[in-house]
DNA sequence: ATTATCTATAGATCTATAGATAATGC
DNA sequence: ATTATCTATAGATCTATAGATAATGC
């Protein structure tokens, strides 16, 4: 194997373990396990546990332009709130499930935020944070169509809010045992968080009856995020 | 100093190493130097690390009365819903930076989110879960009473969901340096993330205007949580 | 010849214990 | 006498490196 495609493939098994165990708990014998080599040529790859950990990082972390492009895309208004909505909360709370990289980006993201939260920062940056100017006018011309009601909340928390919430529901997901009793299953759950986030946010009632059809939205938001790389082509049968 | 009031100062030095650096990172010297003992005298009192650890956990979780008691007494109904909220968050966001555990509990819930959750599982279920008959029932109340739409988020999720976000709020303060840029300051984004929260619940607009008065609620609540000993009771000048 | 990889191991650190000493209460 | 506490250290494990060997490409 190439020096860069072992390099790589170190990196890949790592994911898991620093994900699973944390930094500190994860030892370079677990590290060399995962990725099928001794020990010593961990190091000849990376000077420390600490600089691979980093090399981590700064991979899962390199922002994609397809979710931007979308988001750019969007005309302002509540339809396109609806839909940045729906794709924060896929994003969050369901691809990290069916990604390759599964359950770590969410533990890598908790573990940061036990420290000093730069892989949190790194991560929402270029996905989340550039929705802010689209959610701000789009919250405005919801306004001016009368569509959103007048509240304290304000556009940074109308970005933040309901990404927190498919945040904390992603992490509730993560123990073997359920943990809280939310009496849904995940995708019903989904849908209504995302109808909780859109009220709570300030549309009216007929709006979100209006704007947010799951079927409708489910298939388009599914579209942007296998074109991201975020969810594996749909089986192309030939 | 007799062996249970060492064991019990060894205890309260060991949930800040735990909560700082999570079970596997907390070495026995750290924990030892916390309490300002030797490791060995670690061991006269607890078997192991992971015993002291499960100590801590325990006590931590041991549930009390008052907020239970508050809570029971509340009629069903929209003002109701809006106290349970606001004493939700009160908890969850804001006592935990005040309270004598200080980071120590949304650290250790977030670790144990990363293990097997049950940390966090027997937290939450004393505290939040025993609201729920009462959300419930007052939902059912604010709908009679036409201050609540129809919508599917259901009663579990009015739990949740804002616990969720109170939880979440709480997590990305943890760091030193901010992780997300909300543009409010902490007790504006609490009264913001409520409000956010009543509405996504279903309420109306009217039915919130008409309860959620934070300077009327404030005093309520922090005085259950001194009750609670969650909040050190105000100053007694005399 | 150069690159990839391994075995073996140094040196540090970690958990836990053995055995000695200081402090307390009868 | 009993209880609390310490020093010293065993044995395991962890990070990282030195030096040897196998595989590759010119």
């Amino acid at each position: 194997m190439s020096a860069e495609q072992r390099r790589e493939s170190i990196i890949k098994a790592a994911i898991p373990v620093f994900a699973k165990k944390g930094f500190a708990a994860a030892t370079t014998k677990d590290l060399a396990n995962a990725a099928g080599v001794s020990e010593a040529l961990l190091y000849r790859h990376f000077p420390s546990k600490e600089s691979l950990y980093a090399n981590i990082q700064e991979q899962i972390c390199s922002s994609d332009s397809s979710i931007h492009d979308y988001v750019n895309a969007l005309q302002p208004g509540s339809e396109s709130l609806v839909k940045m909505i729906y794709l924060i909360f896929k994003i969050v709370f369901e691809v990290n499930v069916t990604h390759p990289l599964g359950r770590s980006i969410p533990r890598l993201m908790i573990q940061s935020l036990l420290e000093d939260g730069e892989f949190t920062r790194s991560f929402t940056e270029p996905r989340f944070k550039q929705m802010l100017p689209h959610i701000a006018e789009s919250a405005k011309a919801a306004r001016a169509a009368r569509e959103m009601v007048e509240m304290p909340v304000k556009d940074y928390e109308r970005l933040w809010f309901p990404h927190h919430l498919a945040m904390s529901l992603r992490l509730a997901t993560l123990p073997e045992e359920e943990v809280f009793d939310y009496a849904t299953e995940p995708s019903e759950r989904k849908r209504n968080a995302i109808w909780f986030s859109l009220r709570g946010m300030g549309l009216t009632d007929e709006t979100i009856k209006k704007y947010f059809k799951p079927e409708i939205l489910e298939p388009e938001i599914d579209d942007v995020l296998v074109r991201a790389g975020m969810r594996p082509r749909p089986g192309i049968s030939g």
